[in-house]
DNA sequence: AACAATTGTTGTCGTCAACAACAATATTTC
DNA sequence: GAAATATTGTTGTTGACGACAACAATTGTT
């Protein structure tokens, strides 16, 4: 570990300040003080929601341009890639609730992106399908989340950005 | 579901065809049916969100006994590390919200696991410690994380995780 | 035909991030 | 030292999101 402590310790580099010299001057510099996170390290669920949390906003920003947000390219991608799947089947594959799916596609089909056409097969479902513009549009999502990837691996290193994706190829 | 779920994905995107007429009879097993994702593999966003999905999953069901998720762990950890910490100071630490960990810090001090102190040095600022209820808590929160970060190593492979952990660093 | 299951939809609830506004207090500036 | 500015904790609002529950229409099952 680093520094500090792993245990309870009842010291810590941060309170010092309020024994040391004493004098009632504190000068608000807390935030530069390191604060220990101790046991937090080694914890990956912490590191992986930090991480997720960079990269989302880094898509966003990337993706501002567009108004495209990472659930809405993911939706796009396996309709894109597999025309004709009911809502259901999308929602499964992509981990989402069919409640949640009904308003992202409003969306969508508001944007002129998707079309839900009526399925002959099961008139319950309906068969989603990428407008022509979406097809396009759905080009130029492409390109730019490729840069937003390039952000990634510029973060981490395009060689962790590797190992990464296959440490973790099983939940995809 | 549509007849044959429209292309055996992985391989051809039905792109082009879109007319062919040949849907026949529709069995519901369109589930089974291999999804492609195209371009959303090679993201490291999506691999990760669903990572992370699932590992806080974990941690909730590991703590569900001691109702503690995983927010609150890093709370509590933080401060168990460095009391005296003001309740800014711990949200800029852990990318939380001043006005979120008010809520977070009104549960736990309910719970009798940390105490709000008022600091002497600025009477503005409130020196967040551990009861020594808390800190008997945390000793036994910190086993059960433990066990969660097992069943992490378990899932993808204690290299693995600990490369992972190794790519991470920059974001603790 | 009666019953059970699935699909899309609507709605509610609880969590969470992002803001905005505010009172109390602290720091800075003239 | 007084006025202007900044910070801290708090409350509240908004919107995204997951987890559920209920429902009508439709399909599958017995």
């Amino acid at each position: 570990m680093s520094s500090r402590a792993a245990q309870p310790a009842l010291k810590t580099p941060v309170s010092a300040n309020g024994k040391r010299g004493g004098n009632g001057q504190a000068r608000h510099q807390e935030q530069d003080i390191e604060v220990g996170l101790d046991g937090l390290i080694g914890h990956a669920g912490y590191a992986v929601r930090r991480f997720q949390i960079w990269i989302f906003q880094d898509f966003i920003r990337t993706l501002a341009a567009v108004d495209i947000k990472p659930t809405q390219y993911s939706v796009l991608t396996v309709i894109g890639a597999n025309p004709g799947l009911s809502q259901m089947a999308v929602a499964k594959r992509l981990g989402i609730e069919r409640a949640r799916l009904v308003h992202l596609l409003d969306s969508l089909e508001d944007r002129k992106l998707v079309r839900r056409v009526q399925s002959r097969t099961d008139r319950r479902s309906h068969a989603l399908h990428l407008t022509a513009r979406g097809q396009a549009s759905l080009r130029q999502f492409k390109l730019l989340a490729a840069e937003h990837e390039r952000h990634v691996a510029e973060k981490i290193g395009a060689e962790n950005r590797e190992q990464l994706l296959r440490i973790l190829s099983a939940f995809t």
